[in-house]
DNA sequence: TTGCGCAATGGCAACGTTAACATTTGGGCG
DNA sequence: CGCCCAAATGTTAACGTTGCCATTGCGCAA
């Protein structure tokens, strides 16, 4: 019916209704000072013209975007769509809206990134970090631009959240000690991951706080073949009694790998891995593994941001810890 | 040391470079009528004063956004993190960013899909659709925003793009068919999904069209469990020598129930799953499965609505065909 | 020398919205 | 009956950018 040719704006809705730009504008607002029947007289012009706010107009008059905008710079990997789900709920439970932006092929730098988003209509940014970025300790954020970064490292000048992958390995030993066994062998990942190298740096001290010298890793790339290998190796290693992988393909792998040698999982050796990425994908046997709250993850970041609004919130560091989940592939030795 | 207050504007670097400020906006966007000593001088004042453009100012001038709405219902879900990649990559290219909002908690329609977007500074949107939304047949998409939905359903005003998931079964039953199977039984998903629907229709009409009558199918719900159970029902069929599982986890939950009740795979029975997405979680066994190229899907979004650009280029359906891949769970027969 | 054309730059207005201030209207009260 | 206040509505200006047209300065041809 009410064909629109370019688009409508207070001005045309305004006119069609016989009030003032103002009153408009005071209508899409709710104010309390326009008469019921004024509103009501509005609103059928904005129907019946079909007017939608222009953002444009609306963001330059406000100088805000009610946008928070995401960079990364490999967008496949584990975690990452729970985490974006917990960006777009709080987003949403805030009014605000994510821009997501690749970063890839320009130079990993955080600097990369903020420049990239400076052009964009966004208020604030998070920057999700799989590696570490050339200009880590001397980046700093654009003025105005309040920046998260997704990392358990900490930031100077950024606000910063992560999964606690430290904490994340003291669990896993600290529980395989508990069970019994005398020590943890460790399948670790590719030396340029962050979030795998603090996985490894939590093994080795939470053992070394036992007074246990931590056995020689065997390193992996992430893949359940790579797995399948080291557990191949750690079959012959008859101190090995209690295996922990980087990640639960691997541990899926290592036990496959464990089984083709004719070592038997819980029996002979245990298994954990991490992320709780696979579900239940083998259905008679369950992974103890630990499971991380990515979506919390993205959550926090999105609220520091939405919910700092005016005031400058100061910088502020959060792990949030993942939860053990136990299956039936680690074997109690007391 | 060029300390910001609130933000720095054509004006202020018009000033610095004693300049106007249309000699700025011309340096900005690289003009051939400004002298190239004149450009530098501004060049060098913006730099100064960290003079970044506004977004807000530009898009009110240009009445354009460059950036691409993405409206999802949830975003978990297989294949969504290969469509971001795709989304973000297509984007990338066109010089637009992607905004993404999450439409849970709204009616599962087209129409709040629609109207959410229309608040936020976007030239066009892409609805991926899980289910069937409500309003599917009657919607129509907002003057001047062009939409694109991710569904096989094609929509008389909207583009759309999809894997072909119809054809998909159709390879698989020709190869199982072709491998000298004499029927091919399927396990099959929730009767909610769009997409599963569209298989097990494709698994009946390719049977049939070889004159077969297709025979009862498992209902499973996408669980590694509900495969389990399946194969171990489908165990006890003797007409039963290939599966078709609608997705991976169920494919890999088959396998080990047909085992569970003594059945070898591929010996005795094949198995063929849909998806690719669990990469080779069993390291010492293959599954074979459907690929597809849920990249692509979403760079084809992007690329119609950022591709547009003035033109408002007409309403097209596009189907990507996904790639059987070749494992070690089927037996050829012949 | 004068006039013309071109290259370089400046002035102005407008995009759509809304905050701040101005104006009108109606009603209550001295 | 007049005054004042509050409620309701209108007017103006500004946010930052850029298209259009005007202006300036310069070299060259007449």
């Amino acid at each position: 019916m009410a064909a629109v040719k370019k688009s409508v704006s207070v001005k045309d809705v305004a006119r069609l209704a016989g009030v003032s730009e103002q009153t408009v504008s005071r209508t899409v607002h709710d104010s309390p000072s326009v008469r019921p029947e004024t509103k009501e007289r509005v609103r059928a012009a904005m129907r019946e013209l079909g007017y939608r706010p222009n953002f444009a107009g609306r963001s330059l008059r406000r100088g805000k975007f009610k946008t928070v905008g995401v960079a990364m710079f490999n967008i496949t990997g584990t975690g990452n769509l729970d985490r974006m789900e917990g960006f777009a709920a709080a987003a949403d439970k805030h009014g605000y809206a994510i821009t997501l932006t690749k970063v890839d092929g320009h130079p990993y730098t955080l600097e990369s990134a903020s420049s990239r988003m400076s052009a964009l209509p966004v208020d604030g940014m998070v920057v999700i970090m799989n590696r570490m970025p050339a200009d880590f300790g001397s980046f700093e954020p654009l003025p105005g631009m309040q920046t998260v970064l997704v990392t358990m490292l900490e930031h100077p000048l950024c606000s910063t959240v992560d999964n606690d992958q430290f904490d994340c390995s003291h669990q896993v030993v600290e529980y395989l000690l508990g069970q019994g066994h005398k020590t943890v062998h460790f399948i670790s990942c590719p030396e340029r991951s962050l979030s795998g190298m603090q996985r490894e740096e939590g093994w080795r001290e939470t053992l070394r706080a036992h007074g246990i010298e931590p056995p020689r890793l065997v390193r992996g790339d992430w893949t359940a073949q790579s797995g399948y290998a080291a557990g191949q190796v750690l079959a012959d290693d008859p101190t090995c009694t209690a295996i922990y992988a980087s990640n639960d393909a691997m541990a899926y792998g290592c036990i496959r790998g464990l089984e083709s040698r004719g070592k038997r999982v819980p029996e002979d050796v245990s298994v954990v891995g991490v992320d709780d990425s696979l579900g239940d994908i083998v259905p008679d046997r369950h992974l103890t593994t630990v499971r991380f709250d990515n979506k919390r993850v993205g959550m926090w970041a999105v609220d520091k941001i939405a919910g700092a609004e005016g005031g400058a919130s100061g910088v502020e560091h959060m792990l949030i810890p993942g939860v053990l989940v136990e299956g039936d592939t680690v074997r109690d030795l007391r």
